[in-house]
DNA sequence: TTATATGCAAACATTTTGCAACGCC
DNA sequence: GGCGTTGCAAAATGTTTGCATATAA
C-alpha cells in the first residue's frame, strides 16, 4: 500500500517554477498567465489541481489577503507581507516586527503557536511617485 | 442634489444589531442565521445588500481569515485577532504586539499606514481542556 | 502498456444583479 | 404616492469534478 505515483509533467514544472521564481505570493489567474507564457494551452484546471497537488506537499501554501487567495513557495523562512494601498502589489518583508515565539502566552491566557502580519500602506515605488 | 435617503428598516436594523452584540467577527451564514432568528423570512440577498451598505459606510468592516470574508462593527478600536487551532473560533484582543504607528518607514523604504495581525494557537478554553 | 495527468465542459459554491412586489417616509 | 428596499430567481464569479484523450514511466 505505497502513494500512489506523482509524475513529472512540464505543467507541473512550470507551474512550481513560477511560484519559485515569484517576488511575493501570486492570484491564481497571475500563475495561470505567467505559466502560460511558456504553457500557452495550460487549462485553470490544471493551475487548481497543481496548487492542491503543491499545498498538500508543502512546497507551496496560500495567503489571504483582502478576501484574495495568494500562492507562494514555502521554505523562505519567517517573513510577512506587505500591501500597496496605491499599486495593489503584494511585498515579501523579511523584517518581523513582532516578537511572539511559539508558546507565548499572550495576555488573556491565550497561547500563541504562530502569528500573521500584514501591513498596509504605499510601496517604495508608489511613495516615490507622489513625491 | 443631496445623497439618496437611506431608509430604516427590520432588515437593517436586526442585521447591525447582530453584528453589534456579537463577541466577534462573523461569517455571512452566521449573520444570516442569527438574524433569521429575528426575521425568519430574510433572504441572504438582503444580507450581501446590507453587510455592503454598512461597509461603505463604514460602521463594519470585512475581516479575511483563511480565506473567509467575516464582518465585523467597527468602532471597537484598534485591536486584532486570535484565531484557535482547536475549536475554529476567533476572538478579539485587545492589546497590540506591534509599534508600527502611520507614517512609520519599514526596513525597505514601505510607508506604514496600517497594520493586522493574526496570531494562531489555543485559547484559554482549549488550552484547559489539554491540561 | 497502463495508470496518472491534462483540457474541456459541466457542476458547484459564493456573491451580485434584475425585477416585480412591498413598505418607509 | 413615490422611491428606496426586499425576496426571489437569474446571472456572474471563482473553484471543483467527470470524462475522454494524452502522456510519463
Amino acid at each position: 500500500m505505497t502513494a500512489p505515483a506523482q509524475r513529472s509533467t512540464r505543467q507541473r514544472d512550470v507551474i512550481s517554477r513560477v511560484l519559485d521564481t515569484a517576488e511575493g505570493p501570486l492570484a491564481v489567474a497571475e500563475v495561470l498567465g505567467r505559466a502560460q507564457g511558456d504553457l500557452p494551452g495550460l487549462g485553470i484546471a490544471t493551475v487548481y489541481r497543481t496548487l492542491k497537488l503543491l499545498t498538500d506537499q508543502g512546497r507551496i501554501h496560500p495567503v489571504t489577503l483582502d478576501g484574495e487567495t495568494l500562492y507562494e513557495a514555502s521554505g523562505r523562512g519567517h517573513h510577512h507581507h506587505f500591501s500597496c494601498t496605491a499599486c495593489g502589489k503584494v511585498f515579501t518583508l523579511h523584517t518581523c516586527p513582532v516578537a511572539l515565539p511559539r508558546g507565548t502566552v499572550y495576555p488573556g491566557g491565550f497561547i500563541v503557536e504562530a502569528h500573521e502580519v500584514t501591513l498596509y500602506g504605499r510601496c517604495p515605488g508608489c511613495a516615490a511617485q507622489m513625491a
